[in-house]
DNA sequence: AATTAAATTTAAGTAAGCTTAAATATTTTT
DNA sequence: AAAAATATTTAAGCTTACTTAAATTTAATT
């Protein structure tokens, strides 16, 4: 498959699974940055290959060989991501950037040879959790938004969900890192400021932040 | 610069420093698989980039910018060559393989970071020299092929210049793998055959091996 | 409910990188 | 030196993945 095909699908695949807009064309082709109408004509061109269904104006829904697809795409992402980070202690932007091109060309053998080296991880350096060989994701995912924590709480953090690099270098600045532990000193405004302690620093962080660091809770 | 651009360049270069034939856009159009018309479009543009010179119905040559355009991809194809060997013990088949796709989407950034990782070595597992971040062959090759050595004595294998799955095959059962010793036992029919003693097995090789396998005296 | 705004689709066109077939030039053989 | 064989170039056309502009549909506002 090509490259524009796996970004398509797997785009799709996101933003179904994280982000509450709709999947139309539209909001696809602005994730890739295309015009609507490419985004229309890669739908319909998806669809006579049942990577997807497509009835006009209507959302976006990938077919299970289309999910297929935008997983094993994920899978070699994360598996780079992971291998890059462990060898070459590049930041949580670098690792991204590098995979976003080399998950097209990596065999589903050279995958495999990465899963194995890491130990089969099950999480990428962001806390993003790895598809298997087959496609699935089998861990469950208990981890809820900084944004809905409580206060007095402490959680660890298991998600950094972004791709900007500002973000990246902010949460590198603080020690927000995936593992590490902070606790949940306030909420504002009805948890559209949340305020952290971490490293016996104090940071309030706005929901563009609270929305994508994902905490599990701790039994401490 | 393009998958289709970067192939077209390596391959020049190659053929320039490998084999005897003269690199006029037919014998590129054979090694990488496409049309002769394919091949003299492709050097008309990208004569008009600089990049090559072209005259009709002559050889083509790489400007001096053509190049090191080719010697960055050979850098990245052959540093991925050494760590996939390193970190997965894959096959000389299997590395070329890999490589020969992830070298056109990997950042001068990631190779730099690869070469450090790996010690900044020299030579890939072929044996086949690393070009340096400038895009320089600074390694004197004093390596002769095996068709031109003599009865008697003894060789380290310094190259094995092919992208073959059978002679790579052949070279790893019977132990024909960079840097290993042989002696050479017998030279038939003017060379176009050669007996050599390896892990004290004796093999006979015709000139199809002992043309691709380079070799290093030794003092012993 | 009608109007306006926004999103989506259709239509027409482009560039890259190929193809095959025909025309032309070069090289080899007789 | 001519003829035949081979190689190269030109010409025409295809597919993929995009673009912009116009037409159409849906969604939001009054
Ligand atoms: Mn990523
Ligand atoms: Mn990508
Ligand atoms: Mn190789
Ligand atoms: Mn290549």
């Amino acid at each position: 498959m090509s490259v524009a095909i796996e970004n398509f699908v797997k785009t799709i695949y996101k933003n179904d699974t994280n982000d509450s807009n709709d999947t139309k064309p539209g909001n696809i082709a602005k994730k890739l940055g295309i015009s609507n109408a490419a985004a229309t004509d890669m739908a319909k061109k998806l669809a006579s290959r049942n990577l997807l269904q497509y009835e006009k104006y209507q959302a976006l829904q990938l077919t299970d060989e289309g999910t297929k697809m935008a997983l094993n795409v994920i899978r070699k992402h994360r598996l780079w991501e992971a291998l890059l980070f462990k060898l070459f202690d590049m930041s949580l932007h670098e690792i991204h950037r590098e995979a976003e091109l080399l998950e097209h060309e990596t065999s589903n053998f050279l995958a495999d040879r990465i899963s194995e080296y890491l130990g089969n991880p099950k999480f990428d350096p962001h806390g993003d959790p790895i598809p298997n060989a087959n496609g699935e994701i089998t861990t469950i995912d208990t981890s809820i938004a900084l944004s809905n924590t409580q206060e007095g709480k402490t959680y660890i953090i298991s998600r950094l969900m972004s791709d900007d690099k500002e973000f990246f270098d902010f949460c590198a600045l603080n020690g927000l890192k995936y593992g590490n532990s902070i606790i949940v000193t306030k909420q504002f405004n009805k948890n559209k400021m949340t305020q952290i302690t971490i490293n016996n620093n104090n940071i309030i962080l706005n929901e563009d932040f609270t929305n994508i660091i994902y905490v599990n809770e701790t039994n401490y």
